[in-house]
DNA sequence: TATGAATGAGTTTTCATTCAT
DNA sequence: GATGAATGAAAACTCATTCAT
């Protein structure tokens, strides 16, 4: 609880963060994670149990992070269509902001069963989130629409991550795209401008 | 290129696509791909320079084959929706006939260059594949609604490759889900039932 | 020498004759040390210089208390015969009683000099304290008859630390067979009641 | 089964029992062992699974070939005498031929179960090897004279092992030395000539 | 004195790769 | 081509010891 030892504990998650997250989870090896945090191998331990505790630590602090700022986001806004673009901005833009650590989503340890059963949880977080928007939105199949909303985000993030000439625009103009053809998509069932102002 | 070499480099390649594809890159020996394709250790670097390599090739023949038939199975559609339709069946099927090598595309070694290059060029060409389905159906911004298309049905086919239980129809349904939600929120700009007999 | 530096570094031996006793040397951590005896790991620092010391001194301590006990129980007997009963018993019970310290003597580091030297001192002052015993009783080759009862002694120890359904009972017969065996043995060149008042 | 990978297996074997017998279990390296053997680190892992197996096959061929020999020895004895004798010299000569070796048995890995049982194995058959003879001889409590025997060697190796100027003659007659104490110990129920022609 | 966070040397074991047969 | 015994680099993790407080 010392400042001290968050400090440390901060440092080695921020660490492995980028590591992690550049390099994947395999090629990082505990003492780069303990020299980029600036301490010592055996310090790292003391931290953490172990490689996979420290990767599945730094998996759900990033997780939880997501979620949070996504429902802090989406209390602000009123309507649909705008809850929509919220979630498409803060998918981009999340990963915008992160273009470094872009691998830790899919070069993860295998065969460690807590971190799959953390993900499928986060998974699921994350779709009720969106579900959530949508039966607010009224309309039918709202999970499958929750998923293929997230699909469709998540492939369009990828050319943020490997394309460094994307710019901050680009992203909000692929943001507003998906938010719009999804809404149209999903336009019989769904009744996009309940509760903006505009709608009033 | 004689029959027997090539016998054995399909067996490597086999046993590898079930090995790297249920167990992992990492988790893989290559050993165990050796035992598996009943050949000696020393005999896989005969036809493959590295355990790399090996890897690099099983998904180039994987992709590859995806590909082709996604190919051939378009050529038998004329309408934009049939065709939408058809990829859609083929991204999900191709995951519920091979729930056994899931990992495939996510466990996966890093900071592999030419690996890198060859998933990008992969992308690229599947995209392509369905931008020219788009693009015959008219309407802008194709390889964007490519991408969305592809990302959607790349997070619908997961409860396929995880919830054992998923049935084939729940596939076709899920399938077909797909490519309404995605006809209608492109409509404006596509024609979908272009080329077909009932449109005409 | 203060009480307060006395109760700990007392409070250390014990808790490293514990541990060391029950898991040997090389299993037992000086962390675990220091929490068995309710202090700091550091504070075991200032009372040991190392862990070998701490042995060393939990080892001496031992031996000390053996050899010390053994002394006073043998001014307490007057013939031979009784003096190498006194032996036998002290040898066993020693053991019976410390059934949890089973591995203390052959558990310990090796190539550490001046534990080998203490052993050796130590089996020299156990084996003088027979030699004593056998040179009143007269008779030749003292201390290899100190030896040979020592070991016989060491021997019929074994299933008191390993048969846990062994009584106090067993223990009495066991020290009393030794016993006899070996004064018979030697009987040519002792005098087996020599001291006793019987024998007056 | 080929000469060549037998040659490796027992210069793993005898690399194993000179570092162990001489070292210790915890202070011998794996690395150390391959390097006497003459090869390198992780072919001793071809032959033996880890540490403490190879330990385990070292201490088990050191066991069995000390009772091959011991019965080997026994059966050339006609009278009861002479097989003490026998028994005595085994046991002195077999640590004196292998000075080097001394603390393989006392300087074993705790908490190795298999170890354990297989140490109190080969007590058992050791011991019962002596009571088959002691049996022969007529007397009671055989087991306990067994072991009180066993032990009584047991000590007398002990300056063959320590002490450098100890001679074969030296042995010889500590060997000489041990079987009459105990043969005289144990006359009133052994026939310590019966089966000897002087007996006839 | 007492503490316990921090250190980093040290060892087992794995496994991709080689190469003599 | 085919084999599989041999290699040795590489990394996670432990724990005795130190030292600033």
């Amino acid at each position: 609880m010392s400042s001290v030892s968050n400090d440390k504990h901060t440092a080695i998650l921020d660490a492995a963060y980028t590591l992690f997250g550049s390099g994947g989870f395999y090629e990082t090896k505990m003492s780069d994670v303990a020299e980029q945090a600036g301490i010592a191998k055996g310090t790292v331990y003391l931290y953490f149990k172990s490689k996979e505790e420290l990767f599945l630590a730094v998996t759900r602090r990033d997780c939880e992070g997501y979620l949070e700022q996504l429902e802090t986001k989406l209390k602000a806004q009123r309507g649909l269509a705008d809850k929509l673009s919220v979630i498409a901005e803060h998918h981009l833009f999340y990963y915008y902001e992160r273009k470094q650590h872009t691998k830790l989503f899919f070069r993860a340890p295998n065969n460690n069963p807590e971190l799959v059963a953390y993900m499928a949880y986060f998974m699921e977080q994350y779709m009720q989130a969106v579900v959530k928007v949508l039966v607010e939105g009224g309309g039918s199949e709202p999970e499958l629409m929750a998923q293929s909303y997230i699909g469709m985000l998540d492939r369009l993030k990828m050319d943020i991550l490997f394309d460094p000439s994307f710019s901050e625009t680009d992203a909000h103009k692929r943001a507003q795209f998906a938010a719009s053809l999804f809404i149209r998509g999903a336009m019989d069932n769904l009744h996009p401008f309940q509760g903006d102002k505009l709608a009033e």
